[in-house]
DNA sequence: AAATGAAATGTAATAACATAACATTTTTCA
DNA sequence: TGAAAAATGTTATGTTATTACATTTCATTT
């Protein structure tokens, strides 16, 4: 069982991975790792550790990302792609409905802010709150 | 007492609202509202509220920002601003420093990639993560 | 100055988010 | 097949944040 982390098709996901990452598929909005826990206390998971090792796995896969400002986690939404770039979220604060965009712009722009300042960029957290179209 | 709250000058932060703020303005990394609690110990604060209540004004005034992927508080480094402006921190992970920078023309993407999205916004979260000048 | 209402504060309890430590099982691969 | 690495199970604990309720401070109006 090969794990080719970060080429799309060729993760092979263990099974606490694999009942996590379906629960964030299925879901409509971003989930905490303790709505995660109650949800998948049918499948035997007991404890929050299960979720967040879980958790650790799919994030370091690109599978999953954490929203640092809500403390929960979505599926990727780039579904056949190599879940490498930085991503965008714009979240709104009414239906907490998250949409996930790629932007080589932006991503081009904080690579020079960053070189400016002489630093080693290594992660991005870009997440916009507001009111999304549908809420407006 | 008047509090004109975004100008710069004319804020009068109350006897908790400034023993936070002084904390975080003599703090060279952020702090935890724990930490904060535990420093203000001696000036007689018992309970996690007191912080929290404090740094919820101190933010709402633009003195403070949560950094979200460290669940932690600076204080704002435009001293003499309007701090009404959003911006963009860079956290290093090696000495937990952290620069915040204003960037125009970064709002200016935010503010198009939103509106072609169709989304009203109302606040951004922007933090890099990655190694300062200092560190590598 | 007394009355009022809004904001700030004090305190205890609890909720929500996350990890440490240790034992055991499963998987990988030489 | 046997050793090493990864994943899992479980208990306890650490960390971050809020609810609920009582009291005090302070600016304003009369």
């Amino acid at each position: 069982m090969t794990s080719d982390v970060h080429a799309s098709h060729a993760v092979s996901l263990k099974k606490n991975q694999k009942l996590v990452h379906d629960v964030l598929m299925t879901a409509e909005n971003p989930l905490s790792a303790y709505s995660i826990l109650d949800l998948l206390r049918e499948e035997g998971f007991r404890a929050p550790l299960q979720v967040y090792r879980a958790l650790d796995k799919l994030v370091e896969f690109g599978l999953v990302h954490k929203l640092e400002s809500l403390n929960a986690f979505v599926a990727c939404s780039h579904q056949e792609c190599s879940h490498e770039e930085p991503a965008v979220f714009m979240i709104c604060n009414q239906c907490e409905s998250v949409r996930e965009l790629g932007d080589t712009g932006l991503d081009n722009h904080l690579g020079k802010l960053a070189k400016k300042q002489d630093f080693a960029l290594k992660h991005t957290t870009v997440e916009l709150h507001g009111q999304c179209s549908k809420c407006t």
